[in-house]
DNA sequence: ACCGTCGGTTAAGAAATCGTAAAGGAAGCG
DNA sequence: CGCTTCCTTTACGATTTCTTAACCGACGGT
């Protein structure tokens, strides 16, 4: 299990690297969001422990920006009990939020539930379907072996359906589950991006056999 | 969805029982630790709530035979909000962990998020009669197995009658009920969707076996 | 049998829905 | 700052679906 910690301060990183190793970790350090991003793309973290109080950009941002894009569990740590820091965090995704001073064995007991929860078996990471193959955890989409260069919403959208294979969507239901709750959009977007998922996966797009319209509800992955 | 709760205050567990119950959840209940794991042995529940401070054995220990083989989620409730317990209770492999006295809704809400996240699917609503079956999760139509290419208000229709097989309806109840409250159309307009069904489950439309017409009432399903 | 009402049937026009392309804007990146 | 990629909106056309209206036969009461 690898654990990215992203903090400006020497003293906690090092204490967080010895306690995590300890508990049989792999564990990676950045001092700086720009850093802490070079280092989650090239390990590809399971979760990361996030310092809010970051130097030029606020951990905020490097939350959203791993968040558009990953489903990566995040712990927000910050020295302020700030509660609009609290709720922000959870707001933006943050999986859990703990104030300094913190009490060590507490944050491996949550770092652990969390995992459990995010890799345990009920959630499939890699789905298969046909000549698809889809693995959230690179955010890797092939077909036939290939791999589709799918943009964010593209992945998010088609994993979601597949996943969720021959169940019927709405528009709103796939803004509110695969956009997120508070996601203000057209409800014609969505067409949009099945149009361009079908120029994909589809061999003929007039005539979708994975992505189907059912007329006056939504869409399904069929396969 | 089967819960089990286990905790020995009757005012707790009934209070429980009556709240999931309302909620559409079959609920058991147990005192002591040795009654809830024999309860768990039967009826395999898809959720356990779980006291710790229990006579006897402590809440842990179930909580550690139950995770030694099954991985059902388990949600932690004590009266004291003891930091070493909750750490215990994470690291033991708890789905979540609340504290008395608790926000019920909460409770709820929680148990429904953990049970969204590990079986992914909320109900069976399919509908079986005779060589028709209809299932609203996937808007497919079945006839002996041959999918049936409905409209939205055929579907819509043809699953309100067959699910209230038997029952007569009038046409301005079917307007109500299948083209919604609001909906001002001349009740005339069920006849014909009637007869576009007729046209696709009768074997003879002169002699109607399944949407049979209540002269001067309505219309119902039989079978 | 007669007559009034009810339901069956059909077709045409109206309305809703979806596919598609293209333009503008936002955000990331160097 | 300029470039690129991605996202969203919008408009128009094609197609499906819905509703209405009209006509006709069937049924039931008298």
């Amino acid at each position: 299990m690898k654990l990215l910690i992203i903090d400006d301060e020497p003293a906690i990183t090092e204490t967080l690297e010895a306690k995590f190793r300890k508990e049989g970790f792999s564990t990676f350090v950045a001092d700086s969001a720009e850093e802490g991003m070079r280092l989650f793309k090239r390990v590809k973290p399971d979760l990361i422990i996030l310092d809010i109080m970051l130097p030029n950009r606020s951990g905020f941002d490097l939350c959203r920006a791993v968040r558009k894009e990953f489903a990566t569990p995040i712990i927000f740590v910050s020295a302020r009990a700030d509660e609009g820091d609290r709720i922000k965090g959870l707001e933006m995704g943050a999986d859990d939020y703990v104030t300094k001073p913190f009490n060590m064995s507490e944050l491996v007991a949550r770092v652990k539930a969390i995992l459990r929860r995010s890799t345990g078996e009920p959630v499939q990471d890699i789905i298969e379907r046909g000549n698809l193959r889809i693995d959230p955890r690179t955010h890797l989409a092939q077909l036939d072996g290939e791999p589709m260069n799918l943009s964010p919403k593209e992945f998010a959208l088609l994993y979601f359906l597949a996943r969720n294979s021959g169940q019927v969507f709405t528009r709103e239901a796939l803004l509110d589950r695969v956009w997120g709750k508070d996601a203000y959009v057209s409800s014609r977007t969505v067409d949009v991006h099945i149009r361009w998922l079908r120029m994909r996966i589809e061999t003929d797009a007039n005539q979708p056999e994975r992505l189907v319209t059912v007329r006056g509800i939504g869409y399904k992955f069929v396969g």
